[in-house]
DNA sequence: CATAAAGTCTATAATTTTTATAGGGTTTAT
DNA sequence: ATAAACCCTATAAAAATTATAGACTTTATG
């Protein structure tokens, strides 16, 4: 399962692709709208300007806006910069490679095998969706 | 990513698809072979007795061993016994709903739409690996 | 039939991760 | 000058995961 932090942040990118034409968003309005606590909220919309998906405005008359087009931010990148890898085990992790304890051998891991098949069948779907997809959904 | 419950449970299971000849083996050996806990794994093969994976024997002599046919034992399975939802959100999962507090309206959330195709699709991946393709790699 | 080996079961402790909050910055429109 | 808004880091609270403990039951065997 997603964590609350990678859910909170799909609802307010949604937010923002739906409220484009707005220019910029308050974090207080996508934490109202959807419940979120706004300190938390503010957190992860720092986290995703920090990595690319979106710009913001401070001072008065500031807030968030979406950088990127909506088809260009598939699952896969959010999930991973929030909730970090999609691989099931940390020994068939792409980005977030870390060997299993108990595993003796990698190379001769049958657990390993089927899971780096599963990594890649999985990452095909979730790099296949984007923020578009959602969007399309609303 | 897998809890550690389940990633031994695979282990566990591959150990015993690989020593099935043997007729039971000892809880104790399978924690030794991968240098797990012996209490923790314990539960661990209990849970999947009760599921209906694993025979036991108890007493001097006694022992695990699997009572379902490798191929019978698909991933989708084994990761919802011990880990729970294999969907990303509540709000989609077959075996675990939950509505999501921050969603006002499942029907006419994007977010939910898409994740329920995510779904379906690492459904259909997980349900089609199993130990027996687990033990093919070994 | 006593003993030791082995699984059963439930409770609780320890640890880690996730979620949430707090509060003092800095920037900017008016 | 002021208030609105994001910036940043630290810490607290809560929840989930991981691990341990210990008393109980069953069974093979000498």
């Amino acid at each position: 399962m997603l964590s609350k932090k990678t859910k909170y942040a799909l609802h307010a990118l949604t937010y923002l692709g739906k409220h484009k034409a707005e220019g910029t968003v308050l974090i207080h309005d996508i934490a109202e709208e959807h419940g979120i606590s706004h300190k938390f909220l503010e957190n992860i919309l720092l986290e995703l300007r920090k990595a690319g998906y979106l710009g913001s405005k401070k001072g008065k008359g500031g807030g968030y806006y979406l950088i990127k087009e909506p088809k260009d931010i598939p699952l896969s990148r959010v999930i991973r910069l929030l909730d970090g890898p999609i691989a099931l085990l940390p020994c068939v992790s792409l980005n977030y490679y870390e060997p299993c304890a108990e595993c003796k051998n990698e190379a001769i891991c049958g657990i390993n095998k089927v899971m780096a098949q599963v990594r890649d069948e999985t990452l095909k779907i979730l790099e296949n969706k984007t923020l578009q997809d959602i969007l399309e959904g609303e």
